[in-house]
DNA sequence: TTCATTTCTTAATCTAGATTAATGGGTGTA
DNA sequence: TACACCCATTAATCTAGATTAAGAAATGAA
């Protein structure tokens, strides 16, 4: 896998709560392994608002992909939301992977998944309503709402803070 | 370029307008680049109701890439909106990619992309107004509204096709 | 060309979720 | 302990876009 590659002492480090691990507009991206802890990847829009575009907890990977690959500048601000170890890639550690023999096989099945996932996040943006989104959230990261804030939670649904309130009671007071 | 190895005229099919390359359900998930014309890929909902995921005109690559290194099958529906010429790739043409020196980097950048587009449209769905993502469609896709009908935009979009409808007339009448 | 079917537009009404604002609960720090 | 700040909740009001319904325009088949 990815992680066998990627896992090497010399590339950990620990992050603490709120500390903001890459910025938009730097223009060295990199590719973030979490060992522990959890990420969140986000833009800030023109209004200066913020919208989370993914979590990253154990085992995921956090990276702006596309500017790993590109030469393009990194549009997304990643963050550890708590006290957070994570393995810490660079270009280099890329090309390393590529001369590994199964290294295209890895990397193809690992950005297909990305794909597949964020596939179905823009159809249920498109055609579902913030509850089903929400309790479709609750099924893929069970583990999530307790270790996240609601409104955190919220701007990854595309949401307020006030609406999932309302949400969260209407299904506490059965459905 | 991945054109270049798919381009290989056995390969080379004609659809015509409204003819269905493929459907959702099915196992064997293809890869389809456009020569000539334009195809739209999309699902149909739990209430029956299409959504159209992306267009792809000439120079396209249109394919569930999921179902492709994944052994799940197609969620997608991809339908020609013209009549289109267009190379069908298989599993086989997949693999011979593999066998070339540059097939690693040319998969990897066409991935990347893929996901960059994905990313923006995600982020788009949650911060902009329908307004604001029409007039960018525009921008990217300036050759597209001459030839796909409205309410497949608005599929697209995630409207109705009378909200679109309004939002151009708005547009006419000097915003 | 004519007729039928599909697509686009317009307008009236409805609703999910945004906005605004006020209140109470937690948590960290001095 | 108390203060300051952040977070979640609730309620009132507002709005973008959905729904419904009808007519006009475009498209296609015979």
């Amino acid at each position: 896998m990815l992680e066998q590659i990627l896992n090497n002492e010399n590339n950990l480090r620990t992050f603490s709560k709120g500390e903001v691990l890459q910025r938009a507009g730097q223009d060295t991206s990199k590719i973030f392994l979490v060992k522990k802890g959890i990420l969140r990847s986000y833009i800030i829009d023109s209004k200066g608002k913020e919208h989370i575009y993914m979590f990253g907890s154990e085992g995921w990977i956090v990276s702006d992909i596309e500017s790993q690959t590109s030469e393009r500048k990194t549009v997304l601000f990643i963050e550890a939301i708590e006290k957070s170890d994570v393995y810490v890639m660079n270009q280099m550690s890329f090309n390393l992977l590529k001369e590994k023999d199964n290294g295209f096989d890895v990397m193809v099945t690992s950005l297909s998944k990305r794909i597949g996932a964020m596939q179905r996040r823009i159809l249920a943006l498109m055609s579902s309503s913030a509850r089903d989104r929400y309790e479709s959230f609750l099924q893929i990261y069970p583990e999530l709402p307790n270790r996240v804030p609601q409104k955190m939670i919220a701007s990854y649904l595309g949401i307020t803070p006030e609406a999932l309130s309302t949400i969260r009671k209407k299904i506490a007071q059965g459905e």
